[in-house]
RNA sequence: GGGGAGAUACCGAAGCGGCCAAACGGGACAGACUGUAAAUCUGUUGGCUCAUGCCUUCAGAGGUUCGAAUCCUCUUCUCCCCA
């Protein structure tokens, strides 16, 4: 266990991946503390991509393992089964048992990039493992500590009472599993998004209810996707932990200029003062610098150098790419869209036409607007270069 | 249980017998511009052996008609109001 930092320090570092602390005088008395403090952080395995918005509060998890604290991640196998009503898919189907095992596979997986889970560093539990073992006369015992009006001032419950959209019931208890998960690992601390104070406070309540000293809440800020919209795999605004280096450059590359100081904050290890001068130099150079600081944190220094001069490459020299699949089909005389649709540039001949006919198709390196161009593929044939777009390459040989 | 409104391409939404492969908006894709973007402008957006040609689409199944997304019948599903 590494020692545990300067306590100012600390509460310097984690506000500033912080959006409310609650409250931060009774942070920065627990962290001053001579003991590391239980961090808790809860993931329902409900789906599988984890994607960097997600990781703002496992990256502040991190701060705390490294300032020399103990991250307890709590792995949501029951509570995923019912599902947390706070998504705006309230009618998410209940999960089979299977899937949420598989599901939290790919979660750890994926966090395991970010966090150390070195059972030596880190605390991992399941909540089956205490409500597995409740009987309805346990959870009723545990419904009894809080109250309808103190449930219902949640905001979205609120909303759905008034525009009379369903409630059920059991989504009413979720905050109360949540809150529970605290108390049953001993939290110190718990972490979420900023749409999860109301949860974090339920745990504080019911830990008060115990006799425990109630846990520090902490929720961390929204990361936007690229376009500044929600990050959400469908606007296809995200990027994803699991990208390979090179498209989770470009995609950074992708991001809008107003974003970056909140991307540099959430999603970068600089500190503020090193963000600050890095912004204030050409844009340019600030999101060349901000994708290889995202790209670095996950696949390292080298892979992220690599990603950054192939980058350059292709969109500030224009040059090709370094690494172009080879395609290889049946020999024969091929009419340029069919080419392109056999070589998977196109999904069909005619969205491949329609791409000729707008000057999007380069045949060896030349642009070619005629959709009529035969292209000559016999056997022994030397592979010929297609590129669709911008971004898509093929090189294509007969078979 | 009673009454009403719907289901159209990736999404939202027009169309209500031929001029409909289907307006418009969003998204997506391409081109120009650029700092890689964003914004802006332009174009494209069912498929095909590439054609002023053919084929498959307007919830599903039948029917009327020379001709149906449009009319009729039944089925399925959604939503709203009353009980």
């Amino acid at each position: 266990m590494s020692p545990r930092a300067d306590p100012e320090l600390a509460l310097q570092r984690i506000r500033r991946l912080a959006s409310d602390i609650v409250t931060g005088d009774e942070l920065a008395g627990r962290l001053r503390s001579d003991r590391p403090l239980r961090i808790k952080f809860g993931i329902d395995p409900t789906f599988t991509e984890v994607h960097l918005g997600h990781a703002v509060p496992i990256r502040l998890l991190r701060l705390f393992q490294e300032l020399g604290h103990f991250p307890v991640l709590i792995l949501g196998d029951a509570t995923a089964r019912l599902g947390d009503p706070t998504g705006r898919n309230e009618q998410r189907p209940a999960l089979s048992k299977e899937e949420v095992e598989r599901n939290a596979a790919t979660y750890l997986d994926q966090i395991g990039r970010i966090l150390d889970l070195d059972p030596a560093r880190c605390e991992m539990r399941r909540n089956s493992e205490w409500f597995g073992r409740m009987d309805f006369f346990d959870a009723l015992k545990l419904a009894a500590r809080t109250t309808v009006a103190r449930l219902l001032e949640r905001d979205d419950f609120q909303k759905r009472m008034q525009a009379a959209a369903p409630l059920h019931l059991h989504e009413l208890l979720y905050p109360l599993m949540q809150g529970w998960d605290s108390v049953m690992v001993q939290a110190d601390v718990e972490l979420g998004g900023n749409d999860q104070l109301f949860n974090l406070h339920m745990g504080r309540l019911l830990q008060e209810r115990e006799g425990m000293q109630p846990q520090v809440c902490v929720t961390t800020p929204l990361l936007l996707g690229t376009d500044g919209r929600k990050m959400s795999k469908t606007y296809g605004n995200h990027v994803p932990l699991t990208a390979p280096p090179q498209d989770m450059y470009g995609k950074v590359m992708s991001l809008s200029d107003a974003l970056m100081p909140d991307w540099f904050r959430l999603a970068t290890n600089l500190d503020e003062a090193e963000a600050a001068a890095v912004l204030a130099g050409h844009p340019r150079d600030a999101k060349a610098r901000l994708a290889a600081a995202v790209t670095a944190a996950l696949h390292g220094p080298a892979a992220a150098a690599a990603a950054s001069a192939e980058f350059d490459r292709r969109f500030q020299q224009h040059a090709l790419p370094s690494d172009i699949p080879e395609v290889r089909i049946a020999p024969g005389d091929y009419l340029l869209p069919n080419l392109l649709k056999e070589a998977g540039l196109a999904p069909s001949t005619s969205a491949a036409r329609r791409l000729i006919e707008q000057g999007g198709v380069r045949l060896d390196e030349q642009v070619c607007t005629d959709a009529k161009t035969v292209v000559r593929l016999h056997d022994g044939a030397p592979a010929r270069l297609l590129q669709a777009g911008k971004r898509r390459f093929a090189r294509v040989a007969p078979r």
